[in-house]
RNA sequence: GGCCCCAUCGUCUAGGCAGGUCCAGGACACCGGGUUUUCAACCCGGCAACAGGGGUUCGAAUCCCCUUGGGGCUACCA
């Protein structure tokens, strides 16, 4: 947290909690505490500066007063030529007198590193072997910036040392960093040995490029285009997932700008400033959006995962896959499997594309493959993140419908095939398709009608029951058994996916059931007619 | 533009470092069939790749070079 203007204390937040679902617990750290603290960057600030007046004295860095738009102009002449900015270093170095004056001025003040140039630098990777930088590429970054904190590429150099770290494991775009953090690492601890350091390949969107948090403004902002047209400016580059987000869209509620204001706890003036991509509010504001539209943005962060209705041991199971293997056939792994199994000279070099359908088979094996009990944890703590009706719900019937959903993909399928049981009477959404396609078509209602009768008449409803009543039906009008399951199916949860029909209506009960027959064939009669 | 990384089925990948056992294996997706009260799941079968060009070698997916393509970085962000 080095940067004052972008850190916020949710997000930080977010990162422990999304680690903690995912099950990974850390030795040492925030919260959890350890011998090395304090382990927030913002609050180690004295130990940065002592190592900085270290360089400083050593004139191994120096102060600079150049102000942004200043370097900004040096960039531009740089590139008007050939090649990149590298800082020109002074012949003399300011001392801190200068920086003192320069600050009276109200100039910036900061540090800069003055990099070796003697030799260039060799980053030892574990994943991708030996890889040569020239120290002229790299140039005098800065190490402590105007507002006295310290840059990423500084603190975590001096964090690695103190905190014993032996491996940095990172990304692929961390690369680049690494020649200046070893550099500076020989200047500060010359005598320790560098920590081993891998970059990972980078996993890429279906997309295209980084898997990016941007992905989800950018989706959100296609639909409010599409419901609302509130803008000017959303051109060209429409996601193909945006697009496949906006097909799934629900038949239209209406849906206004002032409302989806509201909602967000934005200005109608906010909104409008977010669409024409000036401004990109935060993810929950973009969550609530997206809530009242009705739509699933594409997930990016772990926390929009374990929301779809994905399970920890997939996301694990998954993410280890991607860019790892464990050199046999093995894919569906538990977590302990996967410990046992990793190896970091295993690790893959070429960049990796995130398939959202092999993750719904992972989740589709993990599902089957976890306890009873783990999964019905993992349900519970769904169920309340997505504020459904079936939170409130007791264990020994959502393990009941758990049971009834084998071969469930995502959590959310579970929830939305027994959200009926939890839906007043006359709450019912009827699926406008499913209605047409079963219930107005041919005969639907007059099956319904019959099959309301044999229920009414019959004592028991027990799940055998009521297959033997519908089989005997269907043998009676020689049709299949989905020409009578299907009318009914309807009537009770508005649409054609459900839990089995037989258990839907032994757990929703003859009275429920026969007051949402009746509704139903109400309901339609007329339309039946026109 | 500059610097860096990478390159096997549509996708994730095995094999590459120790060249022959690879007319390239697995998984997801897809296609065909089966099962079925919906959606799924499940079962059987199928399609599908060594980016291109030069070398080295008796022999190259595997080693070397070039081209092409993809990605990353290029901030007083991390």
């Amino acid at each position: 947290d080095t940067d004052q203007r972008r850190n916020t204390p949710t997000a930080m937040q977010q990162v422990m909690d999304d680690l903690r679902w995912l099950g990974i617990e850390w030795d040492e750290g925030p919260e959890t505490g350890g011998p090395h603290g304090p382990y927030l960057q913002s609050q180690r600030k004295d130990i940065y500066d002592r190592y900085i007046k270290q360089l400083l004295n050593e004139k191994k860095a120096y102060y600079c007063f150049d102000t942004s738009q200043e370097l900004d102009t040096m960039r531009e002449q740089a590139e008007g030529q050939k090649g990149n900015l590298t800082y020109l270093r002074p012949e003399r170095f300011a001392d801190e007198n200068d920086a003192r004056k320069a600050r009276e001025q109200g100039r910036p003040v900061t540090v800069r590193f003055a990099i070796p140039q003697n030799e260039p630098i060799v980053v030892q990777d574990v994943i991708r072997g030996r890889i040569v930088f020239a120290a002229a590429d790299i140039g005098d970054f800065i190490i402590q910036k105007s507002d006295g904190f310290p840059t990423y590429n500084f603190a975590c150099v001096v964090d690695d040392h103190l905190m014993n770290v032996t491996h940095v494991i990172r990304g692929q775009e961390h690369l680049n960093n690494t020649p200046g953090q070893q550099a500076l690492w020989r200047a500060l601890f010359a005598d320790t040995p560098l920590p081993a350091y891998a970059h990972m390949s980078v996993t890429v969107s279906d997309t295209g490029g980084k898997l990016s948090k941007r992905e989800r403004p950018k989706a959100l902002r296609v639909v409010i285009e599409e419901r609302i047209g509130l803008s000017d400016s959303v051109n060209a580059t429409v996601t193909p997932e945006a697009l496949t987000l906006s097909a799934k869209l629900h038949p239209p509620q209406v849906v206004t700008e002032q409302e989806l204001a509201k909602q967000a706890n934005l200005t109608v003036e906010e909104v409008r400033s977010f669409q024409k991509g000036e401004s990109v509010p935060d993810m929950p504001v973009i969550d609530a959006m997206a809530r009242y539209l009705g739509v699933a943005l594409p997930e990016i962060n772990i926390v929009d995962f374990s929301r779809s209705g994905y399970l920890p041991e997939t996301m694990v199971n998954f993410l280890a896959l991607l860019g790892w293997n464990p050199g046999d056939n093995r894919e569906i792994m538990a977590v302990d499997e996967l410990v046992k199994a990793f190896d970091l000279s295993r690790l893959t070099k070429s960049n990796s594309l995130f398939d959202r359908q092999k993750l719904l088979a992972f989740n589709t094996e993990h599902i089957r493959m976890v306890s009873p009990e783990t999964l019905l944890r993992h349900f519970k703590r769904y169920l309340s993140a997505v504020e459904s009706p079936m939170a409130s719900a007791d264990d020994e019937l959502l393990s009941t419908v758990i049971r009834l959903c084998e071969g469930a993909r995502t959590l959310a399928q579970i929830e939305q095939k027994s959200k009926f049981l939890f839906i007043d009477n006359d709450r019912i959404e009827y699926d406008e398709k499913d209605v047409k396609k079963v219930l107005l078509k041919s005969d639907g209602l007059a099956i319904l009608g019959i099959v309301r009768d044999r229920l009414a008449a019959m004592n028991e409803l027990t799940a055998q029951a009521i297959e033997d009543m519908l089989r005997g039906l269907a043998q009676e009008r020689q049709v299949g058994l989905g020409k009578v399951a299907q009318p009914l199916r309807v009537a009770l949860c508005g649409t054609t996916i459900s839990l089995p029909i037989f258990d839907s209506v032994r757990m929703l009960g003859k009275a429920n059931t026969l007051r949402r027959i009746d509704d139903t064939l109400k309901r339609f009669a007329t339309q039946n007619q026109t």
